[in-house]
RNA sequence: GGCUCUGUGGCUCAGUUGGUUAGAGUACCGCCCUGUCACGGCGGGGGUCAGGGGUUCAAGUCCCCUCAGAGUCGCCA
């Protein structure tokens, strides 16, 4: 007998039907004379019933079932009388009454209850992750991700994207992040490195008149790894040719507004906000502001130069440096002097070397700080944050990557721990007119902001010669709720530009040849002007699903030491395995 | 590489200023029970207190190291 429905389906349109149930046993409530047994699948939960209308072999199969056995109940749907339905599940007007249970296979008691909202420790569910995944709520996280993904496939699809595949064994390049490396055994002491992105090959396609296409594809980059970060993970990936900024933006917003539809039932205004990269570290210290709240950076910086505050009238008056704050509403009651000691600990974390606060009270100004400054200053300070009396104005001073950093983590952590993020809204913007690059300091070099193959604004080009640091790139990022979704960019198409772009990085123009030569070279080929965009999937699926780490919608994740607790991956191998691949072990 | 937190039956936790035989809920096992859905009743088994070392008459508890996991800074073009 095959199944002829999925538990989860059933209701009261399948009264009279006669079925045929496969799944796991959830639990079993035996009362002697009749036995009720919830049976699960990946649709839901229904109840089945073994009382006197079973036969006796059958019966005694359903008594000897326990927690995860799998079964199969052949049975008829009937209504419940309607002192037992059960609201508390989909399926609680129904039940199937068995005519026959099949025991499938028996189960080991499972280290944790197969159910939802359970707090076990996560080490232990990935331990025993096949069975994590059983639970309801991991089975929905795993059905929306593949929502997703079906509508990008069906939406791309429809709007003229091919899907292609690009090689998964590349060449390494060795910047930005750390590659992954793999041995190659028919070429001693060469190596392939797994992709960080399709970047390079989605540029060639354009090139090759593919005109649009997208990918949804496993990208791989050795990095430590956090909540929303993991060693391997999945991208959307996209690439248009003859296409400007807009072009790019707008197919986008469809896609997005067509998920969160779909997916979230809600309805997102398109066009979203586009919000230049200088105004969000302004407004937020963040090029991925949440906007769901306040609690906006102001720059104090003129009110503290000169003024009796030293420290802080000495770091503003160094170029980069500024000093800023951010008003609490109703911080002097909501914060206690242990509250601010621990915030000033939080924004050391981000370099801070302090953290100068002021509660307006009713008659007279509480700080540390007030001391120094002069009634006019005070009062420049509450007019520019705009505190009123209750309110607690926290102060960073520093370089400005500092105060930003900081301010920035500052305002999120406030707002959780304040609880002033309404849940339910999902507020999307793009960041754009990121700096083309940025200077590192430890290397002594400028480096690309996005990466090496993004194109200057027009209108900045002359810029590159004098003045590197201030050249605007046609790139954008799309945010949610202050996570970065995605970002992209339009691309450099001629081979000019591109070496122009390399040697700005550092590289002589035989290093760029060695590494990206292959590139430049088709570039002579008659590269139409294209662009193109990168979504973390896993991170749409995880703000998407309420969940806390990417790892909540990644079936078989990796732990913080970039191991899989499971299988026991990375393991040591033969030293056969290594001499094939040419790799010498030292003792 | 740095900082912070966590580790006690299968699971979730309690365990006081160091002081009898380390408890609870749940899960599990056995018996009973014909309308339960957190079923109920009676009975039962289960602990290297993450591992190692130290202090002490005495360590789950105090100290040191190691291991494992989480968050985060650096890092992540």
């Amino acid at each position: 007998m095959k199944r002829t429905i999925m538990c989860g389906q059933l209701n009261s349109k399948n009264i009279g039907e006669t079925v045929v149930i496969q799944g796991w046993v959830a639990k079993t409530r035996d009362l002697g004379g009749v036995i009720f047994i919830d049976v699960r699948d990946r649709e839901g939960i229904v109840q089945a019933v073994a009382n006197e209308n079973l036969d006796k072999d059958s019966f005694k199969v359903a008594e000897s079932l326990a927690r995860e056995y799998v079964v199969q109940i052949t049975g008829e749907v009937k209504p419940r009388s309607s002192e037992t339905i059960n609201k508390n599940i989909p399926t609680g007007e129904i039940e199937v009454i068995a005519t026959n249970v099949v025991l499938l296979n028996k189960a080991e008691t499972p280290p944790f209850e197969i159910e939802a909202d359970i707090d076990t420790n996560e080490q232990v569910r990935l331990k025993y992750r096949y069975l994590d995944l059983r639970r309801p709520d991991m089975q929905k996280n795993i059905i929306m991700r593949h929502k997703i993904a079906k509508i990008a496939r069906d939406y791309f699809d429809e709007n003229g994207f091919l899907e292609i595949e690009t090689p998964m064994l590349t060449k390494s390049t060795p910047e930005g992040a750390r590659d992954y490396l793999v041995p190659s055994r028919v070429n001693p002491g060469h190596f392939y490195a797994l992709p960080q992105s399709p970047q390079l090959y989605k540029q060639l396609l354009m090139l090759s008149g593919m005109d649009r296409y997208f990918q949804i594809v496993r990208c791989f980059r050795d990095e430590d790894l956090r909540a929303d970060r993991q060693p391997e993970f999945t991208q959307m990936d996209l690439e248009m040719s003859f296409v400007d900024q807009d072009d790019v933006i707008s197919i986008n917003e469809g896609l997005i507004a067509r998920v969160m539809k779909e997916v979230a039932g809600v309805e997102v205004k398109t066009p979203f906000v586009r919000m230049p990269y200088n105004v969000a570290m302004q407004k937020y210290g963040s090029d991925k502001p949440d906007t769901r709240f306040g609690m906006e950076l102001v720059d104090t910086s003129d009110v503290f130069l000169g003024s009796g505050f030293k420290t802080f009238s000495d770091i503003v008056s160094k170029v980069g440096s500024s000093a800023r704050a951010i008003c609490v509403k109703g911080g002097v009651d909501k914060l206690s002097r242990r509250d601010l000691d621990a915030l000033t600990d939080f924004v050391k974390i981000y370099g801070a070397k302090g953290m100068a606060w002021i509660n307006v009270c009713e008659d007279e100004l509480k700080s540390p700080i007030a001391k120094f400054l002069t009634k006019q200053e005070t009062d420049a300070l509450l007019s520019k944050t705009e505190a009123e009396v209750g309110d607690t104005i926290l102060f960073v001073a520093d370089k400005n990557k500092v105060v930003f950093d900081s301010l920035g983590a500052l305002r999120c952590e406030l707002a959780t721990r304040l609880n002033l993020i309404d849940k339910s809204l999902y507020n999307f913007l793009w960041v754009v007119d990121f700096p083309l690059l940025e200077y590192d300091d430890t290397e002594k070099r400028y480096t690309a902001k996005h990466h090496p193959f993004t194109a200057p604004n027009d209108s900045d080009i002359s810029l590159m010669e004098t003045n590197p640091g201030e050249v605007r790139a046609k790139a954008y990022d799309i945010i949610l709720n202050g996570n970065e979704l995605g970002g992209g960019s339009l691309r450099i198409y001629n081979t000019e530009l591109q070496e122009k772009m390399f040697k700005l990085l550092g590289f002589t123009t035989d290093e760029a040849w060695a590494r990206f030569g292959f590139l430049m070279e088709a570039f002579k080929y008659g590269t139409p002007p294209h662009g193109g965009m990168a979504y973390g999937l896993d991170r749409f699926a995880m703000i998407l699903a309420g969940a806390d780490s990417i790892r909540d919608v990644i079936a078989f994740p990796k732990v913080q030491t970039a191991s899989e607790v499971m299988s026991n991956a990375p393991n040591v191998v033969d030293i056969k395995q290594l001499e094939e691949l040419h790799i010498k072990v030292v003792e």
